[in-house]
DNA sequence: TTGACATATCGGGATATGCCGATATATTGG
DNA sequence: CCAATATATCGGCATATCCCGATATGTCAA
């Protein structure tokens, strides 16, 4: 396999990249990806879904907003947060395509 | 957003999704899948490939091969590996639509 | 068989991450 | 103002990960 021409990513591309996986390498944030690419929720409503107290919610987006994945909107006392990465939805489409999805009412 | 109709996918299923995430999150890793979706290496051509000694290259594959991503062909004293896993290739291609791709001669 | 090469594995030290309790900062209603 | 609610942030402990040096296994050529 010596001298083919092979379509590379720069390695401190690729480290960049793995950085954003890391970042989405993880169940709540997963299912908060999942969440917001089908509708606006409140941090409250994402904590519940995973289950999990609103202060650790908020670290989590907090992460995924500062690396781009995610915007936020105050209204009231609530925040409610969106997906502005438009890549997570193809990747998500990935993670459906080999875990699967059930559909829920909430 | 209360009473909504949500596809979500079940939190130990997204836990088995945030491993192989998490697997597929480092630089030289994203490097051999990104060369081994495009031809057959082996063990040393990766190493060189991401600039690490060979141990640790192979060590970075056996965590891949664990998780079902990679199989290994031995030939002689040379190890080739090969994706088997077939949504690494959408993935991949979604971080080379994010951070880009050039045309290298190796 | 010996020496060289390719790959695999082991142990440890530095660093990062996840999680939790506690506290802090808004915002609303009374 | 006061109490309650929603969100954000801080400190620290447990654990996992990365990387490296050293060593082990397996294969070929002479």
């Amino acid at each position: 396999m010596a001298n083919a021409k092979l379509k590379l990513t720069e390695l401190d591309a690729l480290g960049q990249a793995a950085e954003c996986l890391r970042v989405l390498a993880h169940p709540h944030r997963l299912r908060m990806v999942q969440m917001l690419l089908q509708g606006n929720y409140t941090v409250g409503e994402l904590a519940e879904a995973c289950a999990i107290p609103s202060p650790m919610a908020s670290e989590h987006l907090r992460l995924m907003q500062r690396c781009g994945f995610l915007s936020s909107e105050k209204d009231g006392r609530s925040v409610y947060y969106q997906v502005v990465e438009p890549h997570l939805k193809n990747i998500l489409g990935c993670i459906e395509g080999r875990f699967g999805v059930s559909v829920v009412s909430m």
